[in-house]
RNA sequence: GCCCAGGUGGCGGAAUAGGUAGACGCAAGGGACUUAAAAUCCCUCGGUUGGUGACGACCGUGCCGGUUCGAUUCCGGCUCUGGGCACCA
């Protein structure tokens, strides 16, 4: 035991505890089959150069997390590393002239100190960083299998180039249209990409997702959503005067009695080719090319079209039908051509309208009534009319009845489309993992052989004002000899995706120091990751292509779980007050909160808000996510050596439930702060009176205020264990443990029954915030006469003898509002608690111009008397 | 337009399985201690209202209706806010 100081002061206390963790190596982690595992991974950062608060919200989740499950007696994996590669170093390089390894590894150097300060739970044996090639070259080996197993192919994609610095730009890098460096207009060039065939697994990343109850269903939705499956038939119209046929998908072939003309992308072949002697349809495609700028554009879009000149022949009907090229078909979704039922489909109808195509209607609701089409789509399904042999069949038989007849006359066959396309993962950047393929004139493209990974990016390198990729321009990097018939070739430059890093590092963990393989045995003891922790940002793109990706080292032998991820929590977003004045060109200046001073009227609601260095008043712009634009970001570190990382911890787990936006408050970290304080006095105090001696509460007769306070003690536990365990709400544990030390601090007994109650709730408060505040829990455990650290404690058990009472405290209600309370024993009968109630002065006093009905007892709860107005 | 969340005091939030609405914290007001300040401690704190007081009454969880002895919670309709997707045939 050691002697308590009176002052909490967290700047000493904390590095020591860190250091005490540090010695001991108490997170590392080692396979261990005879005890469970559990892998808590919070989704790891982009070394930006500093720690923001959106970090140590998903940090300190993680963290308690994990620090729980261990004291649950689990063996617990928690790593950490660096998803390094990425735009932002190249930017650094060229705004600062250095190159973006160094920046990378000087900010990870930084950030990792950072990380430290806030007290994780970490195992940093197994730190990684993505941009190391004893990281990337695995995923270039996995490329190079992948590409073997035919999931890898090449093919043209639209990229933005910017014809002044002759180089490719990032979405990001085009702003308005225009290049960011040298403001010209960007054009879409096609050139050749790599892809993963991702859509090869778009039925069974769906189909799991029904199988995930772990997960949040806002993100399985929106995942369903992304993915798009959607069931109908592929048919074919011929062309007349032409033994071509034109391929069409539609859902709803029932409607197919009522095509009313066939619509082809700008992109589509029959439109380029009938605009090979058309000036004017030549303008119209080449203006729909030029509309295709952003896509939330593309929905307010005026629907546009011109007739090709080509009729096609209905199949079924033989029908002559017109071919025209519309600027709302997608080239990429379908075969490019859809076939447009103005009576029955929005976009068909609008169109239609336009251009002065007919509609007719083809399908009738289902219950009789009437729908005029003249004056919209219903697009609802029904029943068949207008449809000949097929009149009177329901939508769904109609669409079986005509797949078949289709199906016999090969007109048409069952079709599963995906709004889900391939990936692809070909960027023309420098700061990316190199694509391990060589280009000969003679063999193509051709991997690079296993034994000549990894293919090394260089790191010392200059860039130039472009910001184009340096190794493009570096002879010595992609001039090389072909694998396979040794003429010379040359290596391909582009570089992956940065999600390709992303969507494996959580199996690396497991195995960081193999230098033989990717991945070994100890991947199968560690996963599926148990907890998932991140921002809901990531809700599409990166986890499904970190599930993609675990499907794919499964098919490849090197995992067995179907999964990756077992439970995902999504952290909300930080947000934080703006203040702001509005300029005198109409734009805003932002201040930080911490230079402004607020005054409220005596209700707590702000009168004004004024800045501190000139006095004169600025605006509350509410609350928004914490950013560099709205300059409402507040420092970690700042936060950190001014109160502590408990504090920073404390009040982020106790501001908001995990998944909700939180709202910085400066007077709530405060808050946070005083409640450790409190804490600390409470044990002082206690520890300062002498010893205690919790094992006579085995036979003690304990008073009423005694037993009171004991039984409060294991409900809170029970409360904070269900809470950080099985509900992972954690504000409401820490609000637990809040009541139980007012609790303690109205408790007034000297006596040694009553010093031992006291000691068990100091004891259990330390244990359960110990995830939350594990340093001054660390610091606590030993004043409250404890050798062993807790860290290594196992969390406490629910004593269910200290939970019995006595007596009982009942509602009486009258129809259903509280008119009173009554105190019974534990063991009377309904008969007496009713007797009780019924006895109450203010049910009396009610009864007195009411009938009583009847009474309605609810064990440990309430009595309801029900009774009616007397007329 | 479609899909998904959500609307509770001055504020963040609580009420977990239909059972005391407002736990806990912040802000605010009052008081104690202090030469003073900070820190700390105590009291009040949804609205209206009756009573000297003890203690009561009425209203109240976005709006309208329903189910129920009883609804923040379940059902139907509306409304507003936030998020996601967006011409996917």
């Amino acid at each position: 035991m050691t002697t308590m100081q009176e002052q909490y002061n967290h700047k000493t206390l904390e590095p020591a505890v860190q250091e005490y963790w540090d010695k001991q190596e108490t997170f590392k982690v080692t396979e261990d089959p005879n005890k469970e595992k559990f892998y808590c991974l919070s989704m790891f950062p982009y070394p930006s150069g500093v720690l923001h608060m959106g970090h140590v919200r998903n940090y300190t989740i993680g963290d308690v997390i994990a620090r729980f499950q261990r004291m649950q007696g689990k063996n617990v994996l928690q790593p950490m590393g660096w998803d390094a590669f990425g735009l932002p170093a190249e930017n650094a390089a060229i705004k600062n002239n250095v190159p973006p390894a160094e920046w990378t590894y000087k900010n990870i150097n930084y950030m990792r100190g950072q990380l430290k300060s806030m007290g994780l739970g970490i195992d940093w044996s197994r730190e990684l960083a993505t941009c190391t090639p004893q990281y990337y070259r695995w995923e270039q080996w996995f490329f190079t299998q992948l590409y073997e197993k035919g999931l890898v192919y090449r093919k043209k994609s639209t990229v933005n180039w910017d014809p002044v610095d002759q180089t490719v730009l990032a979405n990001e890098q085009v702003i308005d249209g225009r290049g960011w460096r040298s403001g010209a207009l960007i054009e879409q060039r096609e050139i050749d990409q790599w892809f993963l065939r991702i859509t090869a697994y778009a039925d069974e990343l769906l189909e799991e997702l029904k199988n995930m109850p772990g997960w949040p269903q806002q993100v399985r939705t929106m995942q369903e959503n992304w993915i798009g499956r959607s069931e109908g038939l592929e048919l074919e119209f011929g062309i007349r005067g032409s033994d071509e046929r034109l391929t069409v998908f539609t859902t709803r072939p029932d409607t197919l009695m009522g095509v009313a003309y066939v619509a082809v992308a700008p992109q589509h072949p029959l439109a380029l080719r009938a605009a090979q002697h058309d000036a004017e349809l030549t303008a119209f495609i080449d203006s729909c090319k030029q509309a295709k700028v952003a896509e939330a554009d593309m929905a307010t879009m005026e629907k546009r079209g011109m007739a090709t000149g080509y009729e096609a022949i209905h199949p079924l009907t033989g029908d002559r039908i017109p071919i025209w090229v519309a600027n709302f078909v997608l080239m990429s979704y379908g075969s490019g051509a859809v076939m447009a039922v103005p009576g029955h489909d929005e976009r068909d109808w609008e169109f239609a309208t336009k251009y002065g195509l007919p509609i007719k209607q083809v399908i009738a609701p289902s219950d009789g009534s009437d729908v005029d089409v003249s004056m919209g789509a219903y697009t609802t399904k029904g029943v068949l009319i207008n449809s000949g042999e097929f009149n009177g069949l329901s939508s769904e038989d109609a669409f079986d009845k005509i797949a078949n007849i289709l199906a016999e006359l090969h007109w048409g066959r069952r079709q599963i489309n995906y709004r889900l396309r391939d990936w692809g993962v070909s960027r023309q950047r420098y700061w990316g993992c190199p694509i391990p393929i060589i280009y000969c004139d003679d063999c193509g493209a051709v991997p690079v052989p296993e034994k000549d990974l990894p293919v090394v990016l260089p790191e010392n390198v200059v860039f130039d004002e472009t910001g184009g990729s340096p190794i493009k321009r570096m002879p010595e990097f992609y001039e090389t000899t072909c694998p396979q018939c040794g003429k010379p070739a040359t290596r391909e430059t582009d570089t992956f995706d940065t999600f390709f890093e992303s969507s494996w590092y959580f199996a690396r963990y497991t195995c960081p120091d193999n230098d033989q393989a990717m991945l070994d045995e100890r991947a199968n003891y560690w996963l599926p990751v148990n907890q998932y922790i991140g921002g809901i940002e990531h809700a599409i793109l990166h986890l499904l292509y970190a599930r993609f990706f675990h499907k794919l080292m499964r098919d490849s032998g090197l995992v067995e779980s179907d999964e990756p991820f077992t439970h995902l929590l999504t952290q909300g977003m930080v947000l934080a007050d703006t203040f702001y004045r509005e300029g005198n060109e109409g734009g805003q200046t932002w201040f930080s909160p911490a230079h402004v001073t607020v005054e409220r009227d005596d209700k707590g609601r702000i009168l004004q808000a004024v800045l501190n260095t000139d006095g004169q008043p600025v605006t509350h712009g509410g609350m928004s996510k914490m950013s560099k634009s709205k300059n409402n970001g507040v420092d970690p570190q700042e936060m950190i050596e001014k109160y502590g990382a408990d504090t920073l911890r404390l009040f982020s787990m106790f501001a908001a439930p995990p998944d909700q936006s939180m709202e910085w408050s400066d007077t709530g970290v405060e808050g946070a702060q005083r409640f450790l304080r409190r804490l600390w006095r409470q044990v002082f105090d206690h520890v300062s009176a002498g010893s205690a001696d919790t094992a006579i509460l085995n036979h003690a007769n304990l008073s009423t205020e005694q037993s009171t306070l004991r039984r409060k003690t294991h409900l809170a536990l029970q409360k904070v264990t269900d809470d950080m365990g099985r509900r992972q709400i954690f504000n409401t544990a820490v609000a637990a443990n809040m009541e139980l030390i007012n609790e303690i601090s109205r408790f007034n007994d000297s006596s040694a029954a009553g010093r031992a109650v006291v000691q068990e709730a100091l004891e259990f408060i330390t244990l359960m915030l110990a995830p939350i505040t594990p340093h001054i829990s660390h610091e606590l455990w030993h004043a409250l006469g404890h050798s062993d650290a807790v860290v290594d404690v196992s969390w406490p058990e629910v004593d269910q003898a200290a939970l019995v009472q006595d007596s009982v405290e009942l509602i009486v209600q009258i129809n259903g509002k509280v008119r009173g309370k009554v105190t019974v024993a534990a063991t009377d009968d309904e008969a007496t608690i009713k007797a009780a109630a019924l006895a109450h002065p203010n049910v009396i006093k009610f009864l007195e111009t009411m009938t009583l009905n009847k009474v309605i007892v609810v064990k440990g709860r309430l009595i309801n008397v029900v009774a009616s107005e007397n007329v």
